[in-house]
This record gives C-alpha cells, structure tokens and sequence, in this order.
DNA sequence: ACCTCGACCTGCAAGC
DNA sequence: TGCTTGCAGGTCGAGG
C-alpha cells in the first residue's frame, strides 16, 4: 500500500464492531498511503489527503493482497468471500482485502494532526518492545492495583498491545501466578522488585519470537508454551507441574501451579 | 476510580 | 448425520 495511490474503495456493510464514518469511501478515493504504521493493536495508515485511517483486526480480521478482480463477488468462492467487507483498489492494479467473519473489526479516518486523540488510541500503555518500557514503568503502572496480574496486563493503559495468549505465556516465563495482585510487583517506594523484571524482560521475549516466528515461517506458529495446554506437564526444565487452566476475567488462564506464584 | 461482566458476531470442535 | 453447547487471540459500556 505505500505510495500506492487508492483508487476506489470498495464497501460492502455499513458497519464492522462500529458503523464505519460518513463518506469513507469517497474521503480515502485519490488518497496516496505515504506510511504504514502500529499502535498498540491498531495500525494506521497515513494519507496524502492529511487523513489517517485506523484500523483494527478485532478477533478474526485479516488483510489479504490479491490482484485486481481476483476478490470481486461471484469470482471463485475462496474461503470466505462472504466475509470480505472492504476492498482498496490501488493504482497499482493490486486490491487488498479486508476479511473478518465476526465482525469484531474496526476502521475509522481521523485528521493526521490528531491521531494521538482518538478515543481509541489516548490512553494506551507504553509500546511494550520500546524503551519506555521497563521494570520501573510496568512495577510503576501496577502500583496500587488489587486487581489480579492477568488482569492488569490485559489492561492496554498498562502496556498496549498485549492479547490474552501473550500474557499468559509471559507470565509463565516470568514464573507469576496470574491471580497474583498487581499491586505486588512494585514496592511502596516505587523501585520496581525482580518480579517486575522478570516481567518486562518476559512480555519482551515473548513479543519479540512472536514477531520473529511470524516473518520467518509461513506455517502455523509452534505451539505456546502454556496456552492451550491444560492438563499437560509443565514445560519448564525439570518442573513437575501440570498446566492448570482457570477463567479470569471472563477468559481462560493457563498456568502451572508449582513453578508460577 | 476501579473492577467484573455481558454483549457484539461467526465458526468450529466436542458431545450427545 | 445432525443438533446443541461452549469456546475463541478484543473492546466497550453498563453496573457494582
């Protein structure tokens, strides 16, 4: 998409998780994408026209490039062509398609000048990978908090961009129990304990071989190292535990007992 | 201010 | 086989 004029844009529902704004199509026609960027889970394209256009996977979204007409309705019934709800034909003759079968998605065009202030993004944690990022901030962030680990770094005003595998599998690296009280990882004078340490540097590791699985093999990630494994003997080296799976928060926990506390 | 819960929506796997 | 149930990687608003 960068410096890919967008020609036409194809909208094919009123809505995803929110109504999509007035004259979306018309606002991003003409418009080139002079960068492509993150926040948090939000990625953003920047416009020629001095909109930015935010957008959002939600649970089942995703983005495909295919060429022109190739996704055009009635065209082949690949999976999920009912599913295909946005469609930017660029200049260059590619179409990139947005799918998402739960709807759970989001787009919206903010002026550039304010991205910052849109309700979506204001208010989102540090980027976890950034330096802002580190034991003080998170021990910082988690300060008085009675609300359980799990919780806290789900929370996207702590650390933006974390989703329930990756805090789980962080916490398992970090040897928290995530129904630990937030609170008990930063100490009244503010010094961040090693439990925030291992935190951070955790929610790092498990990011950064994230990123790196997904640029460097095609196929299905390997499995997690908790998530998803209940009942199943603990990974760590020599620990005997067996992986506990527990709601919290209205999602599933995977945790072992014996190495996490 | 802070927290938990339900709602949003479809697809899929497991159980009967 | 076909139906029902429960669960899924996110976010938001309502209510305690």
């Amino acid at each position: 998409m960068v410096g890919a004029r967008i020609d036409r844009v194809d909208l094919r529902r009123p809505d995803l998780r929110a109504p999509f704004p007035r004259r979306f199509a018309r606002r991003l026609a003409g418009a080139t994408t002079l960068e492509l960027t993150r926040r948090a889970k939000y990625l953003l394209a920047t416009l020629s026209s001095g909109d930015s256009l935010l957008m959002h996977l939600g649970m089942s979204g995703s983005f495909r490039v295919a060429k022109a007409g190739v996704s055009a309705p009635g065209r082949g019934a690949r999976d999920g062509d009912a599913h295909d709800h946005v469609v930017f034909h660029l200049a260059s003759g590619a179409d990139v398609v947005f799918n998402d079968p739960r709807r759970f998605g989001f787009m919206d065009l903010v002026r550039t000048a304010r991205v910052d202030r849109h309700p979506s993004l204001k208010g989102l944690g540090p980027e976890p990978l950034s330096a802002a990022f580190d034991a003080g901030a998170l021990a910082d962030a988690c300060a008085g908090k009675r609300t359980p680990l799990k919780s806290a770094l789900l929370d996207q005003q702590v650390v933006a961009g974390l989703g329930n595998i990756y805090v789980v599998e962080a916490l398992h690296i970090a040897g928290l129990s995530p129904q630990r009280r937030a609170s008990t990882i930063a100490t009244a004078t503010g010094a961040p304990r090693d439990s925030a340490r291992r935190l951070a540097a955790a929610i790092k590791q498990v990011l950064a071989e994230a990123i790196d699985r997904q640029t460097s093999t095609r196929y299905r990630a390997e499995r997690f190292r908790v998530y998803d494994r209940e009942a199943e003997r603990c990974r760590r080296p020599r620990c005997p535990g067996v992986i506990r799976r527990r709601t919290q928060a209205g999602r599933s926990s995977f945790y072992c007992p014996v190495c996490q506390s």
